[in-house]
DNA sequence: AAATATACCTGACTGC
DNA sequence: TGCAGTCAGGTATATT
């Protein structure tokens, strides 16, 4: 599923196929996504020419001198580059042809993502009141340790808040709440700044991480879906219930917080 | 204001 | 082999 890295990666993948193309047609298959696709959106994307693909938090910014579409790939979206008139499958709800010959196509089988237009992308309604970027130097510390004073909703699910921070999805919540050896249900306001360190640290780390594996999906992400496991052999504690914990032996634990399932040792995150 | 629950959707998996 | 049931998960929105 998308998480950060993954909508990163597909971000460099897009970017230089369709960077200063224009668009010659856009074909919506269906418009029931999350949010009903608004025929604004071909409208105003028809004839401009790409100037960027930009990100913010998990959502593709697709820049034109006119004004932004709004992409997010929800939880099984993808975003891939094939040559014109290439067959849809069932799933694939958008694509936008270019006068290159390309067309940049959007598939999602569950139809969480969503697709909008605006002249003011970071002014937006979904974008406006989201928190700091977790590789950007503004989220630190001290801001997240700030953030938690007197907040007793456990601390994953604190992190997983998108106005606390964004792109922090769950499996990447677990992972670093076991790199910083943080008990995820511990109350983010009982968190001391010096854990909060070890945090901040951990979150940037394997998202860092996550992205830099993804580069060996971008290598067949032409025509690929870019949806590869990419990642799972790196997991520590995500999905390894009763497994050995890789620091101290002791079983994996699941627990349910907010209906997502967490892991973590009991043992040595505390 | 903060915390918690709900809704959206379908592929993959489980158990009969 | 087929079918029904369960789970997964991002995030806006509704409810407490």
């Amino acid at each position: 599923m998308p998480e950060l890295p993954e909508v990163e990666t597909s971000r460099r993948g897009i970017e230089p196929h369709i960077i200063n193309t224009r668009v010659a047609r856009v074909i919506v298959r269906n418009r029931s996504l999350r949010w009903p696709v608004s025929k604004t959106v071909d409208r105003k994307l028809l004839g401009e020419t790409i100037t960027s693909v930009t990100r913010r938090a998990k959502y593709l910014l697709i820049n034109t001198d006119g004004g932004s579409a709004i992409l997010h790939l929800g939880m099984s979206g993808s975003v891939f580059i094939v040559d014109r008139d290439t067959p849809a499958g069932v799933h694939d709800h958008v694509d936008i042809d270019f006068d290159s010959g390309k067309t940049m196509r959007f598939r999602d089988p569950r139809r969480f993502g969503s697709l909008h237009w605006s002249k003011t992308p970071l002014q937006h309604k979904l974008l406006k009141s989201l928190g700091p970027e977790p590789l950007a130097d503004d989220f630190d510390t001290a801001y997240l340790w700030e953030k938690s004073r007197g907040r007793r909703v456990s601390v994953k699910q604190f992190i997983m808040n998108a106005q606390v921070v964004v792109g922090v999805g769950n499996i990447y919540a677990n992972e670093a709440l076991y790199l910083a050896c943080i008990n995820p249900r511990r109350a983010a306001g009982r968190i001391a700044l010096q854990r909060y360190e070890l945090l901040v640290a951990a979150i940037k780390d394997v998202l860092a991480n996550a992205i830099k594996a993804g580069g060996t999906t971008l290598r067949d992400f032409y025509g690929g879906d870019g949806e590869a496991g990419y990642f799972q052999q790196q997991l520590e504690a995500y999905g390894r219930e009763g497994e050995p914990c890789r620091r101290c032996d002791a079983p994996i634990t699941a627990i349910v917080q907010g209906q997502r399932s967490t892991y973590y040792c009991r043992q040595c995150q505390t």
